[in-house]
DNA sequence: ACCTGAACACCGTTCAAGT
DNA sequence: ACCTGAACACCGTTCAAGT
């Protein structure tokens, strides 16, 4: 049931995603759904769970790739960007409003960027602070890139430019738009 | 009618959002938006359209309000952040894939971004480089934190603290995550 | 030209029966 | 305990009539 449902979404999106049709890929009657999930948002907040365990697998997967903490984290980062290109109907449901439960998948994934803002905290290669501040600034970053692209605010982008893209502005973000000329400090 | 769709949308949001509610609304019967638009989308087109021009008015406000070239661009920042907090479920439509239309009053929002990014530059207090990528990275930035607050992925906080939070970030973006002793040039 | 009501093919959800 | 079919109140969209 959970596996038809995660199948349309990737088809259908949010919107298409329909009980109804969930029941006939599942080959059940219309009405089966009811047993297994309360009700259609329910069985949503099951799919969103599903993509945040598979989002927080990719960027673990794409930190240990790398060796400096500095470059764990950018990977990670890309690694969120690319999930949302990978799974734009997923990550769509994943982040609609309604589910801000607490306890859920998502907050591990977000543990997990807090962990890497924390290496580079140990490293040095980070400032002193808060590393959940750190990492909500982090995951804002990745997380606006990864929507405006997957709304289609970067009409004709390949992947790989979108990728490219944010590269630039984590890299960006690490070393700050303002030159060193016009600091004060 | 248009006016009847802008309040709607307000009130149920994307999802809730409805033709023959708007109909209703208008005090006509649930067939006559058709006269006027060719469908749903086309009707969710133009109330983004309209939200568009209001974020655009209320970024060139904040700006207006700064003197120096940094302080107009972080005032535009937050007003977009703003902007979303006030209007959740107008701004959701607006970035409701599907409409990524070009020649629409989003770009023209955007151009006002890339303005105030060229004169950041002008003044010295942003390197030189394509504007536009300057303005995509600061765009994701505020977006982020923008889609984030409104997803409800940060429980509990008040209007004032995610703006709060905006300002931090967007003050990190400038100066940059890592520290002056860590970096190599 | 514009609006109307009926109709069609869908929804989510509920509920009384069936095994 | 689980599944089923019928039913209810909604949709978006189409279309033949009405003024």
């Amino acid at each position: 049931m959970l596996q038809a449902a995660i199948e349309l979404i990737a088809e259908a999106g949010p919107e298409g995603f329909t009980l109804r049709e969930v029941a006939r890929r599942a080959g059940v009657s219309h009405n089966a759904p009811y047993r297994h999930f309360q009700d259609r948002a329910e069985l949503l907040a099951a799919v969103a769970s599903q993509g945040f365990q598979e989002l927080n697998q990719s960027m673990i997967a794409a930190a240990d790739k790398q060796t400096d903490a500095l470059g764990r984290l950018r990977g990670a980062g890309l690694a969120y960007v690319d999930f949302a290109l990978r799974r734009p109907e997923h990550f769509t449901a994943m982040f609609d409003a309604a589910m801000s439960g607490t306890s859920d998948e998502g907050a591990r994934a977000f543990q997990t960027l807090v962990g890497l803002i924390e290496a580079c905290q140990k490293g040095g290669t980070m400032p002193a602070g808060d590393p959940v501040q750190f990492a909500r600034v982090a995951w804002s970053l990745v997380h606006g890139i990864a929507k405006l692209a997957v709304a289609g605010r970067f009409p004709g982008w390949t992947r790989a430019k979108v990728l490219e893209f944010a590269r630039f502005a984590i890299d960006a973000s690490f070393h700050g738009l303002i030159p060193q000329s016009a600091r004060r400090t």
